[in-house]
DNA sequence: TGAGCGGCTCCTTATATATCAGCTTCGG
DNA sequence: CCGAAGCTGATATATAAGGAGCCGCTCA
């Protein structure tokens, strides 16, 4: 069973947008916007929400949600916000997708990462411990990547679907299982 | 030779994980 | 005044986005 920690949307409104005028009509710090250093302005409504980056093209970036369910609400919100404020017509996107989902599993037992990079294949691994305390695992056929660590903790990251997440840890809890 | 354009890299954000260096702070 | 303890920021992973800067290539 995997948990998930954070998962990156990203969608587009298809409507150019004014961020100076976004920015200081809602005001910090709700938004924050400073083109010189980034050209996305930042947009955060509590503390615990996730962040909005929107650009000026009227794409969209959603990231810190805890689930699919969790981005979709404050789209929703972000999008009545948007109508509200006369930005768009009707709370409707163009497009909205979930890019990516970061998880967090446990093998519950000690590794060890030397014999284990050898275990999974060299081809698929990479364990460099000066430069990274992880091993760095890319399953063969599966889009998604594994940071193992020698406390049995694992990072499942770079997956479309929760489902993909999930098919990778069975994976490797097999084939750990074999050792 | 220089202008222009395409492709590439970096920046930023979230998030778990662990390990290092370097820095500040605190107590004896 | 020094060692220990704690904190911060780097290391690496994925992913979207727009802009800046850089490099190489082509064509006039």
């Amino acid at each position: 069973m995997v948990e998930i920690v954070n998962v990156v949307a990203s969608g587009s409104l298809n409507v150019e947008l004014d961020l100076e005028r976004l920015a200081s009509d809602m005001g910090e710090p709700v938004a924050r916007y400073n083109p010189e250093k980034y050209p996305g302005m930042y947009l955060r409504f509590e503390d615990d929400t996730p962040l909005i980056t929107v650009y000026r093209t009227g794409k969209f970036i959603i990231t810190g949600a805890s689930s699919e369910e969790d981005s979709y609400v404050l789209r929703e919100r972000f999008l009545n916000l948007l109508t509200d404020m006369e930005v768009i017509v009707e709370p409707e996107d163009e497009w909205f997708s979930i890019q990516n989902y970061v998880c967090m599993a446990e093998l519950g037992q000690n590794l060890n990462l030397n014999a284990l990079a050898i275990g999974l294949g060299l081809e698929n691994t990479e364990y460099e411990p000066e430069q990274f305390p992880g091993l760095i695992h890319r399953p063969e056929g599966m889009n998604g990547v594994v940071l193992l660590f020698a406390t049995g903790k694992v990072v499942i990251t770079g997956c479309r679907t929760v489902d993909a997440a999930e098919d990778i840890f069975a994976d490797l809890t097999e084939t750990i299982s074999k050792f």
